[in-house]
DNA sequence: CACGTCACG
DNA sequence: ACGTACGTGACGTGT
């Protein structure tokens, strides 16, 4: 039979250097037991073994069988994320019913070691997996080695036979051995013999078989004299190395093959553990889906629900979920989920009468079925439960609120269908109880207002503003982008000129192959591939090359061309509208996000690409009012770390900038010099996202010193926010989460990770979502109170777009003004803090020119 | 599909 | 010793 051999610690340990970090919602990392269990599926189906040992250390300090009270007395132990997924793995791999095998004493290449030998002797075959070369030694006739190795996540593993070795080492297996005697290994504390490394070790192993040999022939012509002093002098090393790098193959372990087929006896408890560590992905790849939610819900017995047409008018009853289904806008059919039936329906005016219906609705996704209604011209009232958005407001930071998704996530069973003709997914069967999981944990998240407030009415909100649309003139985009087109073939033909041979200027690895290398410019950054290329660097390089100012400029003309030009073109409707979508489950600071295309980042702050922004326009009639808070955040954070100087600043009403610049310097008001404005300004910004003084500092181009200084003075003169900047990280620490003043959450695992960089990030981001996510609540509620107000006053001004601390309305101008009164006053009123938020509004018949 | 780059707040 | 501000989305290149 075929075994095989797992070195447990050593495919851990790739697994969790080899794969980028993920963890639970609680902040439980779990990537190095994904990893593994990916790299062993691959290796288990590359191999096909009858049996699977899966070999583990004990706990530190394992000192085998060498006398040697030096050896890896050193060795670090593992850091804290990778440990605690250390237990779950083994528990994990047991529940799978795998057989682990761990010896005291004796590490897990000395257990893979004895298995090669016992497979050896007894005509069986054994493959080893591990991710350590080490191994390699242990490689026969009937043994073999897969080395593995995780390529971009994917797992890959080599196989090494007597063959392979041979060709990449020119010596067999047992030869590595001597030649690792000679060499020595750092890592593993093995002294090898002094300045010889692994071409020296390779050469004389090559040439006289055996570290015996070598020593046999220390007085050959073959070996110089410089080798052959370092070799006598650490002769004793290199046998002593010998020892330490030789894999130990008795270890006392049940060596009975049988023992180590592979039985798995509860596939549910496998999988329920899988669904715990949120491990979703592995439970398919397993084929274990079905059965995990059987064990999910081990309190209740598994259910049964039937599917069936829904021959009448219906009360949706309390504890019922409603899910629509659509084609191009067009209705399709409707699903009402009861704890025991499915009930369908094809009957679209049976659709609009529910809609119509004054009933509470809990709904599954709500904004297609707003936008359905707003095109059916039906008012329909805001749904008192939305599934995705409650899920999205316990975490933000899920990508996935599918009912599969969220039945396993809240440990729900996935009922069976009976009588399913539709290709509907069993978890839908399960929306009444994931509704009912999601409410109760909404109330005792404190997060009802929240949703009821803000996130339901807001969705109605998005759906409208998607129906309508933005008015575009196409013509003036075709001809700007025309404009921009001539001029970007002109500065491709200079830039060629300049570099003396054409190359894709799109490409940043030809690019740098242009300027640092034929041009031999000074590169300053290092990307993952190659030599950043990007605005920075080329800024620093203008001064020592023409062709750099040429290429900045190629790349702004391209970057219009090719995204808003031709990236709009193609979404502009027949009615010359462009409909964005928005997105309210995306962010994981409450903000909304827009794509398809992305509305929110139309240029505005160069003046070329500003003029795109005159294609925005209003049709005949009408006109854009656009309204943006002043300073919305700084204004969160004078208000949520009660900063008295900040405060007292904006009820001033005078510029935040300049009073920063004169608390930071030091000096009355009117002494401010631009300069200085301007570095508090950054400043500013910094502080809201968490602020560094290397990053202020190149920011602004001064000193790390300097800037170290600015943001030392600035948080002694606005001690709140220095309180606000310690205290909340120290409480993200305790509770695990963030959260804004109107109770959006934001979970933090990153402040519990050993890497610094990790937690620094969990840190800054601590200081910021708080700040980004209460102006992104504050903006929601006047976008709710705006569409309200215009609606209830039968006003014929709607939202068009909003960009985060702006909002959009087209309005007929006869009503312009009022609109314009309406929207400011509601934004400037959306919440009372402790200092004015004020909003600007502007109008005109483009939005370039309704920009204040 | 990942990466580098760049557009916005 | 490490790498360097928060949050997004779209495009072109290259594996």
């Amino acid at each position: 039979m075929r075994l095989l051999a797992v070195d447990g610690n050593s495919i851990l340990n790739r697994a969790f250097y080899g794969i980028r970090p993920l963890t639970t919602k609680d902040g439980q990392y779990t990537h190095a037991i994904y990893g593994f269990l990916t790299m062993l599926e691959k290796i288990k189906s590359d191999t096909n073994p009858d049996a699977v040992a899966i070999a583990f250390d004990l706990k530190a300090p394992t000192f085998r069988h060498k006398a040697y009270a030096g050896y890896k007395a050193q060795r670090k132990g593992m850091p804290e994320e990778l440990h605690q997924q250390l237990q779950p793995l083994k528990d994990l791999l047991t529940l799978l019913g795998y057989t682990l095998v761990s010896c005291e004493g004796y590490e897990a290449d000395d257990i893979l070691g004895t298995f090669a030998t016992v497979c050896e002797q007894s005509g069986n075959e054994c493959v080893i997996a591990t991710g350590d070369r080490d191994s390699l030694q242990l490689v026969s006739k009937k043994v073999s080695v897969r080395l593995a190795a995780t390529k971009q996540g994917a797992p890959t593993a080599v196989l090494y036979d007597e063959n392979k070795i041979m060709e990449e080492y020119g010596v067999t297996p047992s030869q590595l051995i001597d030649i690792k005697a000679l060499q020595g290994d750092s890592s593993d504390n093995i002294p090898g013999v002094a300045g010889i490394g692994p071409k020296g070790a390779g050469d004389l192993i090559r040439r006289f078989g055996s570290l015996d040999g070598v020593y046999e022939n220390i007085d050959s012509e073959y070996i110089k004299g410089g080798t052959r002093n370092k070799l006598t002098a650490d002769k004793d090393n290199a046998y002593l190395s010998r020892m330490l790098g030789e894999i130990y193959r008795s270890v006392p372990i049940d060596t009975d093959l049988e023992s180590y087929r592979v039985n798995m006896t509860e596939p549910d408890k496998a999988a329920g553990f899988m669904a715990k560590l949120e491990l979703f992905k592995l439970i398919d790849k397993l084929g274990l889906h079905d059965a995990s939610c059987n064990i999910v819900s081990t309190q209740q017995e598994s259910y049964q629900v039937s599917v069936e047409t829904l021959d009448a008018d219906f009360k949706p009853s309390d504890d019922s979920v409603v899910d629509a289904e659509f084609s191009d806008g067009s209705f399709v059919r409707f699903f009402v989920f009861t704890e025991n039936k499915i009930y369908i329906s094809e009957d679209e005016d049976v659709f609009k009468t529910y809609l119509k219906d004054k009933n509470p609705k809990t709904v599954y996704d709500s904004k297609p079925i707003y936008a359905y209604a707003d095109r059916q011209g039906i008012d329909m009232d805001v749904v008192s439960f939305d599934v995705t958005l409650a899920a999205y407001l316990l975490n933000p930071s899920s990508s996935d609120y599918s009912p599969e998704r969220l039945c396993a996530e809240y440990r729900i069973e996935e009922p069976r269908l009976c009588d399913n003709d539709t290709e509907i997914s069993p978890a839908y069967g399960a929306l009444p109880r994931i509704a009912c999981a999601l409410r109760r944990e909404i109330d005792e998240k404190n997060q009802h207002n929240l949703l009821a407030d803000i996130e339901l009415p807001l969705a109605a909100v998005l759906a409208r503003m998607e129906n309508l649309g933005f008015l575009v003139d196409r013509q003036g985009i075709e001809q700007y982008g025309e404009y921009i087109g001539q001029m970007l073939t002109s500065m491709e033909q200079s830039i060629y000129d300049a570099v003396g041979y054409e190359f894709n200027i799109n490409s940043p690895k030809q690019l740098s192959e242009a300027l640092f290398e034929k041009l031999m410019l000074p590169a300053k950054k290092k990307t993952k591939s190659g030599y950043s290329t990007n605005a920075d660097v080329l800024e620093e390089l203008r001064p020592h090359h023409p062709v750099v100012g040429m290429i900045l400029e190629y790349r702004t003309f391209a970057k219009l061309k090719s995204t808003y030009c031709d990236g709009l073109l193609k979404v502009i409707g027949e009615d010359g509208r462009i409909r964005s979508s928005f997105n309210q489950k995306e962010t994981r600071t409450g903000r909304i996000s827009s794509t398809e295309p992305n509305l929110q980042n139309i240029p505005v702050r160069t003046e070329l690409g500003r003029e795109l922004r005159k294609f925005f326009v209003a049709p005949e009639g009408c006109v854009l009012v656009d309204a943006d808070y002043s300073q919305i955040e700084l204004r969160v954070l004078a208000d949520i770390a009660d900063d008295e100087n900040m405060r007292n600043a904006f009820l001033s009403n005078t510029d935040i900038h300049t009073v920063t610049a004169s608390q930071v310097f030091g000096m009355p008001v009117d002494m401010v010099t631009p300069i200085m404005r301007s570095r508090a300004k950054a400043v500013n910004f910094g502080i809201v996202y968490g602020i560094g003084a290397f990053s202020l500092s190149k920011d602004i181009g001064v000193t790390n010193r300097e800037a170290a200084a600015y943001i030392k003075s600035y948080l002694a003169h606005y001690s709140g926010v220095d309180r606000y900047m310690k205290n909340v990280i120290e409480n993200a620490r305790e509770t695990g989460y963030v959260e804004t003043s109107f109770g959006r959450r934001r979970y933090l695992p990153e402040l519990t990770a050993s890497n610094h960089m990790t937690r620094a990030f969990g840190e800054r981001v601590a200081r910021n979502m708080p700040i980004q996510g209460t102006a992104a609540d504050i903006i929601k509620i006047a976008m709710v109170r705006v569409d309200r107000r215009l609606r209830e006053e039968g006003m014929a001004s709607r939202l068009v777009l909003q960009v985060h601390d702006e909002l959009i309305v087209e309005a007929p101008e006869y009503e312009a003004m009022r609109a314009a009164m309406l929207l400011q006053e509601e934004m400037e009123n959306a919440v009372r803090l402790s200092v004015p938020l004020t909003a600007e509004a502007a109008m005109g018949k483009t939005w370039y020119d309704a920009k204040s």
